[in-house]
DNA sequence: TTTGTTAGTAAAGGTCACTAACAAACAAAA
DNA sequence: TTTTGTTTGTTAGTGACCTTTACTAACAAA
């Protein structure tokens, strides 16, 4: 590896960056700047946690508005001007933000500086391994604007194949990319754990895989996995405009979903959070699932099921009729969990052409029929705006906040 | 009020106390030693509040292991010896924080000087308006030992009598106190906000009801109101050997609940969560409820629909069969809930000659049978240990947090 | 008596954010 | 044009906090 390459490949960030350029060296640890890290069950808090903590707020505030000066960012954050100067002044060291100039509108006083996340002086790497046939990745600047793709077809490979055609994409991913790598984050399907260990992912034939350590040893940089359905209700809530309390069902190939509860991700008391497709769905019966059980959430709602039925719809009434029953069956199973947490709001993730239309008006009927209006009144049932990409964006927020901080 | 009685009546734990005795200022105001409070979003850190986290976390450790030195809670909370001496200092003036004398079993060294909570150096009043015709209210000690009862009938009262009923038992429990009050917790029916707001409470005709301002003015004293549900998984989570992801279902003359996720209390998008009395359960039908809907959870699990239901059984097994089936009702209600938050414990609160034999077996089996015992294998499905002082308990605990940031 | 260990305290040092004060740069009023 | 007032960003000094280092007190074991 070149110098060039190594200076490209390690996230400046770091003060450690020098020792970390060597191929066989320990890949840069996550740096948990984010509060939440350091405010885990019982751990002590000394003045540099307050320290990153303030320094992540400055990075969020830069993320949500771009254009603030110092002065605007002392106002937002309620840190005196002095204490931004001298945050800004670290992450301006760091290459993490950038001035951008004087502020050109006239108004009295000295003119600000206007600062930015320097969005475009690293990149993330996001990996999507929830499709059954194909990985996919992609390389993004620090907004999620996707800068290059690879696709890999990974039909029937399973095991320790498929760990090789992961760590191959996410070669390929990393030769692309153009500015130092902040992480890389990977959506996996199956339960994986807070190590970043797939506990149990069928499809891939993966088994207590420590999938975060391998792919950090190979590409000795900080790699984050989490569940894919997880990490998509990371992506709507930073990039989709959703609520602290939501819910984002993702239909596919199986049923998954992901949880943010009083704006906090869900794990699980097992890591597996969000593992609806095999919870039986009402009082009468219904499909032999893969499972054992009858009428499995997935039975109804797993895009192959649906598919199938639809294959045999002969009018578009048929065809109808079918789509409102499996969305009938989602509020059905759906409805508790919105009562019980009170969500806000119900997103809907897969192809749009089967989901995005009489599947999610009965959805939301059903949920509102099953609910207490009273209390998810204002329930807001919808598709993802996000597409295709959902995977791939949840995994660079969840970089942004394991790298950053920023949420 | 006298001197001893202000003395009595107002917590030394803040340094505004002399300010707040006269008898129409202003109650000490809620003391958010907890690092949560610090840290709401987007909140600044000052290195003050790092010392408050860290306060805290000894207050927790000698709450959870009394018989601790200046040392062991060095080595426990992983601050030094220095600072935990300094944090105890404090702690010994305000009196939250006691010495025993030295530690009697023979090892080398200094004998170690060994440290409590202070447990009856403060009391906590702690309110429970969830029953229909009844008000009960106790006086505890810090370990939420009972000191004191009080209960009054209020069958048919509602409205702002039902509030001079709440402040009439308040005012007797306050009189009773032994020592200094802490903090006053309420745990009242209906949805209740943030700032102790009752939303909305049909059994007592209330509506947008300011609780917690009004009971605070009248006593005094820093008062914290919540739904009686909520608090009870509190209580349980911090008195009954809750886990980390619980779910508290209570049944009374509603169904109502309280949820714990991640170790924290789930409050929802509208102050409403655990209002899961009015989901639909099955797809079969049932009895007409109260809102209008068929086959709501509370038309199975409700305790007067059970008994009313009982008092048709003349054989033994017919009187099970019913209890079995109000069981599998709320197993088929919960089981989506318990499949997405992956929950580890389910416990029923209410009277145990109903729920503690075939319904909560059948609550139990219903789950496993409906959910995938790959993820909640180790669910357990059990009967509350705290008996009727459970909402009480919930108060304590909500005081504890508020005022110290225990919990 | 000596040695080694443990508990608790004291002093010094570094980090962090604060207040106070100031220069620079501008608009608007005089 | 000069003066006044506003806003920005920096410098200097202060207090809060926790740490490291060093010390004394008190004990067990050899």
């Amino acid at each position: 590896m070149t110098t060039e390459e190594a200076q490209r490949r390690t996230s400046g960030v770091s003060a450690t960056t020098a020792a970390n350029t060597g191929e066989f060296g320990i890949a840069n640890p996550a740096r948990s700047t984010a509060w939440a890290g350091a405010v885990q069950a019982g751990a002590r808090v000394l003045p540099e946690h307050a320290r990153s903590h303030n320094r992540a707020l400055v990075l969020q505030a830069l993320f949500r508005a771009e254009g603030l000066s110092r002065a605007d960012l002392a106002r937002e954050v309620g840190l005196t001007r002095v204490t931004i100067s001298d945050l800004i002044g670290d992450l301006i060291n760091e290459n993490l933000v950038i001035e951008l100039g004087v502020r050109t509108d006239s108004r009295p006083g000295k003119p600000a500086t206007m600062l930015d996340i320097n969005r475009n002086g690293f990149v993330v790497v996001g990996l999507d391994l929830s499709f059954n046939s194909r990985f996919r990745g992609a390389v993004t600047n620090l907004d999620g604007t996707v800068l290059h793709r690879e696709e890999l077809d990974v039909t029937g490979v399973t095991g320790s194949e498929a760990v090789e055609a992961t760590a191959l994409i996410l070669e390929r991913l990393v030769a692309a990319a153009t500015a130092p790598i902040l992480g890389v984050g990977v959506g996996s399907p199956g339960i994986v754990d807070a190590t970043g260990t797939v506990l149990s992912a069928p499809n891939l034939g993966w088994k207590d895989l420590p999938l975060q350590q391998i792919l950090s040893m190979r590409a000795q940089l900080p790699v984050q996995v989490a569940n894919d359905a997880n990490i998509a209700a990371l992506a709507e809530r930073t990039f989709g405009g959703g609520g602290a309390d939501m819910m984002l069902v993702r239909a596919g190939r199986g049923v998954g979903s992901g949880l943010i509860v009083g704006g906090q991700q869900v794990y699980g008391s097992g890591s597996a959070a969000g593992e609806i497709g095999h919870v039986m769905v009402g009082t009468d019966g219904g499909d032999i699932c893969v499972c054992g059980k009858s009428g499995c959430l997935e039975t109804w709602l797993a895009i192959p099921r649906i598919e199938a039925r639809l294959a045999n719809a002969t009018t578009e009434a048929e065809r109808e009729s079918i789509l409102r029953e499996a969305g009938e069956r989602l509020g059905i199973a759906t409805a508790p969990i919105v009562g019980a947490l009170n969500l806000g709001e119900v997103v809907l993730s897969g192809p749009s052409e089967l989901i995005d239309g009489p599947l999610i008006a009965a959805a939301a009927d059903t949920l509102r029929d099953r609910t207490m209006a009273e209390f998810v009144g204002d329930l807001s049932v919808r598709m993802t705006t996000l597409g295709r990409d959902i995977i791939v964006l949840g995994a660079v927020v969840m970089v942004l906040t394991g790298q950053l901080g920023v949420y």
